[in-house]
DNA sequence: CAGCAGGTTTCGGTGCGCCGAAATATTGCT
DNA sequence: AGCAATATTTCGGCGCACCGAAACCTGCTG
């Protein structure tokens, strides 16, 4: 279990981490394939190697968990992205939907120096621009109850705390209707695939997908 | 011809220009093999693929030389290395000789975006801070006569023009001595092995090699 | 409870960038 | 000119991360 934790395993577990943030239940191979963009029997293969080197548990045909080892570094990695989305926002003037593509490459490259020279000059920020968790240097994450706008009840109230940066349209439509981190979104009516609700005054709907991108307060 | 420029390819192009900042005649295998610390085998191979892409010319058992559309390439990759070793200096809190190995990697992995945004945010800078010309993003490079501070004629009074940044024990030597670029310098005596010289009011003396990595106004 | 549709793994193979050893070319020296 | 030192290339091979095809499990359905 040698610290070889390339730019490619990097990738798996951050993806991994990222399921969890989102699903209660362990991933599997297929969906981590169909997330990172690759073929299911390169998952195979690279699971292989992370349970060797004790990043992952696996069972033949099951799914996949990480160690508590595999989180540190998946949360490293996280880390890394966070921070330098919000470093392309707060000072190179990137849109929030933009800055997707670039942290993840930079997030391979970037030293330890250089990453706690952002913090420095950030103040330490405890959330990215999407109201993403950015977990300390020691791997400590700041989390708050809530519920995913998909499946919260009618006559919900709560503030949207984060919205996933998977998909930059989806983030452009939601700021043009004024749905962001902080804002206070009441739910007025669920149906099977379209979710209604009231945010900063104004009156709207999102299908269940979209909702499912994002959280809000319990 | 495709535009696929490895990171491997742009230290390849990178390395044979810079050698061209240096030396009048074109580089060989085996000095290239060495710069990059790499077996001379690795060099024939690769100097292959980049002679298919038409970005050196190569005649076997010769020399090499870039190609036009290889110095353009060259370019790109030393305007992307310069400006991140200038806003690691201007910004980040680094000092001149610790900016190389980081912005080694980071020049393959910035967007075309985010180096145009730290251009701007620098006001686009001519020289980074060891004193190297940077080139512009249609590649022009600011030229100026100059002499190696080796080379030069005992008597001869120079200005600092820029300061070789391979080796960073021996920018914090000429840092401790006041020897950086923009400084004035007279050279009092030249041995076979030694320069000696006033600089900042102070006398000295470099060993030649040292002196090699200066450049001084003819 | 047999069969089938899925997901998962195995297997052979690819491109990239690298290596060392061996073959070959060039150069400099006497 | 001849030879030895040195540079360059060729060759087989390696590790990484990926692929598609085929074999193999598992769980569900009929």
């Amino acid at each position: 279990m040698p610290p070889t934790t390339s730019p490619a395993i990097e990738d798996y577990l951050k993806t991994v981490y990222a399921h969890t943030e989102w699903q209660p239940d362990p991933i599997t191979p297929k969906a981590l394939a169909d997330k990172l963009g690759v073929a299911p029997s390169s998952v195979t293969e690279m699971v292989k190697k992370m349970a060797a080197q004790g990043l992952v548990a696996h069972v033949p045909y099951g799914p996949l968990r990480l160690t508590d080892a595999g989180r540190e570094r998946a949360l490293a990695v996280v880390r890394r992205h966070r921070l330098i989305e919000t470093w392309l926002v707060a000072e190179m003037g990137y849109g929030w939907d933009e800055v997707h593509d670039e942290a993840e490459v930079l997030e391979h490259t970037v030293s330890d120096r250089l990453l706690e020279a952002i913090d420095v000059r950030l103040g330490r920020p405890a959330r990215d621009p999407h109201g993403d968790a950015i977990p300390s240097a020691s791997g400590d994450v700041a989390s708050e109850p809530f519920v995913l706008l998909s499946e919260a009840p009618a006559a919900h109230v709560g503030r949207v705390i984060r919205i996933s940066d998977r998909d930059p349209a989806v983030l452009r439509e939601l700021e043009r209707r004024g749905i962001r981190p902080g804002v206070e979104i009441e739910v007025t009516d669920v149906e099977s695939e379209r979710v209604t609700l009231q945010a900063s005054g104004e009156a709207g709907a999102l299908t269940r997908e979209t909702a499912a991108a994002i959280w809000v307060t319990a």
